[in-house]
Parts: C-alpha cells; structure tokens; sequence
DNA sequence: GAGCTATATTCTTGTATGAGAATATAGATG
DNA sequence: CATCTATATTCTCATACAAGAATATAGCTC
C-alpha cells in the first residue's frame, strides 16, 4: 500500500523536518545540515530513505545535490503533505527551521 | 512529538484498517475480528498499541471490549484521521471493511 | 591527475516492532 | 466454584531501522 509507505516515511522526526523544508522548493543537501543542525550522516540517509520511497526527487549541480518534492505527488502524498503542513504549523521546531530557511 | 506518534500508529496497515472502521463509531474486538479476518492475537495486539498511544480508548461490556475513538481528539488526531479517511475512499480492501461493517 | 568539497555508502550496534504459539485473565452462567 | 467465552499478555523469532564511525565516490579546481 502506498499509504502504508507514506507513512512510514512520516515517521522520523528529521524526516518529517526536511519535508517541511521541501514545501516552499527545491533545497540543496548542505542547507539542510545548516538548518537542522545534524550530522551529515544521518541526513544523508533520511534522504535516501525518502528518495528510495518516491517522496523526494534530487538532481546535481555540480558539487551540491539539490532535493526537492516529486513534480507530481499522488494524490495521497499531496493530501498528506498538506496535512503536515497544518500539524507543525505552530510547533516551534518547526517555526524555526521555517525561519532559518527564509533567511538563506 | 505527539505527530511523530501518530504517524507511527498509521504506519501498519491493520491499524490503518481499524482506525478506519472506527469512524463511524464504536466497535467491539469480536467484530474486528470478523471483518478484517485477522488472527484474534494480532487485532488485539494492535488495539493494545492504539490504546497505549492515546488513539483509541475503550470500554468493557460483560465480556465484550468496545473499542472507540477518544472522545476528544486531539487537533493533530483529527485533522490526520480525516487524512487517512479522505486517502482511502476509493482503496478497494477499505471499501469492503465498511460494507462489511455495514452488514452488522 | 592530485587534492578538495559535497555527498553517499558500508559496517556495526542497539532498539522497536510484527507475527504466531501458548498461556493467562475477566466476567458470565450454570 | 467449574466452566465457557471474549480478550489480553507473554515468549520467541525475524526483520526494519536509527545512529555514528569510517570509508567511498563524484565532480570541481589547480
């Protein structure tokens, strides 16, 4: 079920960051270490994991590797990420990386 | 983070199917047993981890356990259950859960 | 092509959890 | 209280990850 892989995507803290960050565009991989404040490691494979999955899609350029959200979200991701998108929307973590975002 | 476990209770596809019979209302183990044609150990060891993660209370009836959404969910819940509601309206194994729920 | 930067992969370890078999418990009923 | 029914818990085994350390790779720059 895509659901089912939907959601099991949704269930890491840092994944569910790095989506968020993904709403507004398309966000390079060193960003997200400057914004979230993780290891390169563990982004690394939180980007994997989503990517294996269908819920991000990255291209190059050059040395950076830029991630974004799939051009056209099923049905399912697109209700969902909406839904995530109202659930955070006054949880300060979240206000932050928002915020760090803005500011690059 | 509430959000992160929410997702969590979503990511198993036979939560995902009692949550969902769960919405139009209460509903009693013996009768998730028979819609969904689960072992009766797996149903309950579900519920049991619904329960433990606030969604899903019940209520005993002689021998009978009843099982209901919170009374008061959170906002968070909410606006997911609606979520998994809205994404599953025309997924095939969840169309026969409720009519077979309808049947009783 | 040597070295640098940005990113990815591999390896290891610990933890969560899913499934099923077996067993236990609660409450009804004779 | 013996027993039956409905439900829950325990035990065991297998698998999926999450995290971090170490290592590898891709594409720049000189």
């Amino acid at each position: 079920m895509e659901l089912v892989k939907i959601y099991q995507s949704l269930q890491d803290l840092t994944r569910l960051r790095v989506l968020h960050l993904l709403m507004p565009g398309p966000l390079c991989v060193c960003h997200f270490q400057t914004i979230l404040g993780e290891p390169q490691v563990k982004i690394s494979k939180h980007l994997a994991y989503l990517r294996a999955r269908g819920l991000v899609q990255c291209r190059r350029q050059g040395n950076w590797v830029i991630y974004m959200l799939p051009a056209k979200p099923s049905p399912a991701l697109q209700v969902n990420l909406a839904c995530l998108e109202k659930c955070v929307d006054d949880v300060p973590l979240f206000m932050r990386d928002r915020a760090r975002l803005t500011k690059l």
